[in-house]
Formats: structure tokens, C-alpha cells, sequence
DNA sequence: GCGATTTGATTGACTAGGAAACCACATTGA
DNA sequence: TCAATGTGGTTTCCTAGTCAATCAAATCGC
């Protein structure tokens, strides 16, 4: 009797799980591309988009506002500020807390970082109607709600 | 004159790329932590599920399929052989070759981690309707197109 | 007022991935 | 034949993120 053949699985590209981290890896990595001349990474733009225009703010609050742990935000600041673009600054009246703020350069540098996430969204998705996209968009946060993702970014 | 207030750029989550992001970040968040009852994670189910029902298979072709560099999946055997799940064989005309394939264990394994996979697609996306999820899935696989992004898995 | 608990932030250990350098072997050309 | 080139895999270094442990400071109970 030969070996019994392998009992039949669901596909793995069956699953959309697997194919969503196919394209969103592939949509971060396409724009990771286009930061990289201006010296900066894509978890890094994702803060200084979410401190431009913003007062100072605890990395607490930026770690809940983002949907990232405290510990990613710490390792991500201490990046941004070895390139003068943030600034850690110590509270006065609670000494365990801090605040974190854009540089005057920070700040500069926001807009051509927006204007290129613009172009890389153009890029990704722009095969895609607006009325696609726009269920697009109304899915993802669909989905977002019912696994209660909060990050509710910037707002 | 006070200073300029900082010029309007277009909002962190009017990106569909970072709310693309956000989800699917979750999406594997979740399945980890299903897998993590069974000593397995995200990355590595990924590969036992492509080399499930494969002929012995050369690491640079399952990084091809799977869209993944070459040093990512001998990262990834690495861990899988050292949880007995997969064994390395040289090849013998090549010998530069060599192919992966699952073990007895790691085959035996699959099943369940595909049952897994099932739970975690239900969970994260059964507030769908089925008209719903198969457009999502056409989206998916348009942008996929659009973007060259050659991940096809298992075929 | 002072111990116990909670909270803000950091750090260490780990998975996960890309890019590029590197090594060993194969192949091709003169 | 032998040097140049190409190719399969591995390794190193970096970003990116989690969790858990830790530490200091604040607060709560009594």
C-alpha cells in the first residue's frame, strides 16, 4: 500500500489574510523606496506626520494613537532624534513622563514627505475608481471597527 | 507677527496605504497568536503550508513564490529544522543545491494550522458578506497585478 | 506617613523582513 | 585549459515590531 497522500488543506492564497500582508508589505516597501532619498523611514514618517501640527505629546498617547506598543515609539524617537528631527523634552511635574515634539526641521520636512505618500498611494492604488477605493477604504474600516483596531490616527 | 502656522498636508489615514497597513498588521497579529499554541508562527506556517504536498523544493524557488528574498527563507528553514518541521538535503549534480521538504511531523502539523488559518479569516473578516470578501479579494488581486507582486503562493 | 499598587518609559530578547556582501560551485569563452 | 562571469545560499547589518521584565515616580489605602 503506498503512503497515503496528504489530506487536502485550504489553499493559502485562499485566505485573504495572506494576500493583504502581500500587498501591504509590497505598498509600504514601494514607499520605504521613495522616503529613502529623503533619509527617512516609513515608520518614521508615520510620526512625523502624527506630531506635524500637534502640541507636544507623550509617547503613551502616540503608541495608542498609532496602534504600536510604548516600546516601538521609544526605539522610533531615539532614531528621529539622532537625525535632530524630534526633540524628547522631561515633564516638571510628573518626572516619569515625557513629551515629544518636531524639530524646526521635523516640521519642514512633513510636507514633501506628504507629498510623496500621496504619490505612492497614487502609484498603488491608482488603477483602482474612486468609487473603488472608496469601498476599499469603507472595508478596511469596516474591518478595523470589528477587530477594534483603534488607530485612529492624528485625528 | 507670530509664526506661520504649518502649511495643510493631506491627513495620515486619508492614506489607503496606511490603513492597509494598520489592518494587516492586526490581521497576522491575530493568527500569531492562534499559532502560538502550537509552536509556530506567522512566517513559518507560510512556508510549511507552500512546501505541503511539494516535491523537495530549492530555497530560491519558494522565496520566488512566496515573495521573499533568498536570506529570509534560510532564516526561516533554520528555525523550522531546528523544530524537526523540515529537513535541508544537498543536492547531488548541484552541489551548490539544495531543496527543502517537510518532515512527517511538520506534514502532520499543516492540517491543523490550515484549520487555524480558517478561524483567523472567519474572525477577521466574517462581518463580510460573501459578495463583500470576493471583492476585496478582486481588489486585492488587481492591485497585486498592477504592482507586479509575483507572490503565487502554492499555485 | 508609609507600604502596596499602578503607571510612564526604557531595555532585552525574539520574530520578521530587505539589501548587500560573500562564498562556493557551475558555466561559458577565448 | 583557465579566467571571467553567473548563480545558489548564507551571513551581516539594518529597520520594525512584539512581549516581558525592569525602574522610577506617582498614587492609593490604611
Amino acid at each position: 500500500m503506498p503512503p497515503a497522500p496528504p489530506p487536502p488543506v485550504s489553499d493559502l492564497d485562499a485566505h485573504l489574510g495572506f494576500r493583504l500582508r502581500a500587498v501591504s508589505n509590497h505598498v509600504s516597501q514601494a514607499f520605504a523606496g521613495k522616503l529613502a532619498g529623503q533619509g527617512v523611514t516609513t515608520a518614521e514618517w508615520v510620526v512625523l506626520r502624527a506630531l506635524y501640527g500637534a502640541p507636544p505629546t507623550p509617547p503613551s498617547q502616540l503608541a495608542a494613537r498609532l496602534g504600536l506598543t510604548r516600546g516601538a515609539i521609544t526605539r522610533l524617537a531615539d532614531r528621529l532624534i539622532a537625525k535632530a528631527l524630534l526633540t524628547r523634552t522631561a515633564s516638571a511635574e510628573d518626572k516619569r513622563a515625557q513629551t515629544l515634539a518636531l524639530t524646526l526641521a521635523g516640521t519642514a520636512l512633513v510636507p514633501a514627505l506628504a507629498a510623496l505618500a500621496d504619490q505612492n498611494d497614487a502609484d498603488c492604488f491608482g488603477l483602482l475608481t474612486p468609487a473603488e477605493r472608496a469601498g476599499l477604504e469603507d472595508l478596511l474600516a469596516r474591518i478595523a471597527t470589528h477587530c477594534r483596531i483603534t488607530a485612529t490616527p492624528v485625528e
